[in-house]
DNA sequence: AGAAAAGTGGTAAACGTTTTCCTAAAAATT
DNA sequence: AATTTTTAGGAAAACGTTTACCACTTTTCT
């Protein structure tokens, strides 16, 4: 591995000269010197320590991304996102998967920050308390947030409110009137902002809000098709389900099968997040698609923005899209 | 942020005495000085900067994975794995997604060497030409490889044949005899091995090897669909059909239900990966699951043990499991 | 008691860059 | 022709660590 001593002792010049032409700096060098080093630096196959550099400038050109779980696709796509955005600047990623685990979160935070990274994006889902939090305050200026607003760093969005709305719009639209919905924890936002569309929705149509229609599950198949089988055997049976995500869109459609139900004749289904498999599910299911990989594009451009001192807007929203097939829709 | 010439100056001792007491040196400190030192650290809530300390002692303690795309399961639990491992020794994973393309796989190289990484892990899949692999050379000793061995590092590889042999087996145990099965790209190893276990299964039982019942498509639902859509219309129809991933296992479920065919009964099918829904498609799919998780431990242990000198052995090969579900037998 | 060894601390030289000064030559101005 | 300005290059000081080397005490050995 050759350094720069290297290049500058083949092309006859010194040091600084050979950083000035791989800089283009706007300290002058001649056309000739210029191609002597780059001659030699081709000659050697030179590339600058990207480490030594990062120390002298106090630019790492590496980012840190803290995520719950890649392996959950809806992270891995964001991380698309950011990769591709990063990638068009020379920015690289390390990548910090949390399980959700508080203090997994602070000892990633803490482990960036040794490693100089020049900014964060935090995508974390739920923090519980606030320790996490304030490690990141550290970062003040160089930190985006994906998911959550009710912190003091920019964020990206998603208007879930309205991809409620809309989903549950469009079961009304066929004629639904005993809606049910399957939620999750009601301490995360996305939830609760669902919930809201779906409420939303029903009032816009002077539907009657019936909370036995409503559950709470957890974000699996496994729950879905049981909460979807507790509202089946209610009192007040819906005609449609929305479910809080695709996944538990799936164990409602297996649920209903277990009834007898035919999907969607007998029961729409409606899911949220359109996951690669919902569209060759069996029926491929109706869902409210979140713009996942622009999220990964829209943070690190924000980070991006924060990191060179342009100021970005405190919170972007991102639409999301009402998918419809053949789970809500008689042929 | 506070340095280590801070903590030096509040403990009252030489920058030497600080970094000693952090880094546990054989050069030895007393107790006393040792507590003012952490104390100090303490108070500064001080953090070595590790591109410096890298720089110095040549190492950055951060390793480069280098994988075709995030977003598919497979490579994201991989990723996950290495990423569990790698926490245990305090590294941290640099990634770079290169959607197979060759040209970026040269890029992410190379800026990874910038990066000074200690090591490589490649799961590249299908390395069209040279290129990139002569780049990789120059890390000799610090790649591992994921998923290919016809080439000179050590690998970690996943025992396809025998994964697709137990899978045909455990159709033909179920009494089939006329067995499809779509496979892929030939110049996939991984496709060809398990094409090879689907014949020595058949080989194995004596049945007769009909190469009208193989097909070659693509990874995704819609060319399982197709290209199941092709076997069932043909002069020899299968009454089961293995198929190379789960996906296209997907599609093939979806063909044989516009066939009017019943999964198992008419048409039994079994896939390849056990991929999440795998479990709650309808129905269920019987399949071979793929240990991914230990295939991103396996490679980070392997990568720490070449950084650290000890040698690994060349080829680790990792088993994989037949799971069966309804797709296949009728209870 | 004197010498050797062990314990404890500091100074300064690396690691591989970028960049601030300097300086010398060349070009432009008077 | 003398002066100023511009251009082009080098020397050396950073960036924040680790560590080799040195020096002074204290302990241990003969």
């Amino acid at each position: 591995m050759s350094k720069i001593h290297d290049v500058a002792k083949r092309a006859n010049v010194s040091i600084a000269t050979v950083s000035r032409v791989l800089n283009s700096s706007d300290h002058k060098v001649s056309a000739k010197t210029a191609e002597k080093v780059r001659q030699a630096v081709k000659e050697l196959d030179y590339r600058p320590n990207a480490l030594a550099r990062a120390l002298q400038i106090n630019k790492s050109m590496t980012v840190g991304v803290i995520i719950p779980d890649i392996a959950n696709h809806y992270y891995a796509e964001i991380v698309r996102g950011i990769q591709k955005e990063a990638d068009k600047e020379g920015y690289n990623i390390i990548l910090q998967n949390t399980d959700r685990n508080p203090k997994r979160i602070v000892r990633s935070i803490n482990l960036l920050r040794e490693k100089v990274v020049d900014g964060i994006i935090f995508s974390g889902g739920i923090i519980s308390g606030y320790e996490p939090l304030s490690v990141l305050q550290e970062f003040r200026d160089r930190v985006v947030v994906i998911g959550r607003h009710d912190v003091n760093f920019p964020a990206i969005m998603v208007d879930n409110i309205s991809g409620a709305s809309q989903a549950v719009q469009h079961l009304i639209d066929l004629g639904h009137t005993k809606i049910g919905f399957i939620g999750w924890a009601i301490n995360s936002t996305t939830a609760t902002d669902r919930l809201s569309g779906y409420k939303s929705a029903l009032a816009q149509n002077r539907c009657r809000f019936d909370k036995t229609l409503v559950r709470e599950g957890k974000l699996t198949p496994e729950s879905g098709y049981a909460e979807a089988k507790k509202l089946l055997s209610g009192k007040e049976v819906p005609t449609a389900i929305f479910a809080g995500n695709d996944q538990m869109a799936f164990g409602v459609i297996h649920a209903a099968m277990e009834f007898g139900l035919k999907v969607p004749d007998d029961l729409a289904v409606v899911g949220f997040d359109d996951i690669p498999l919902s569209s060759f599910f069996v029926p491929p299911l109706t869902t409210v698609e979140i713009p996942k990989f622009s999220l990964g594009t829209s943070s690190m451009r924000a980070l991006m923005n924060l990191i060179s001192g342009k100021n970005t807007s405190r919170i972007k929203l991102h639409k999301t899209k009402l998918i419809i097939r053949k789970s809500s829709q008689i042929n």
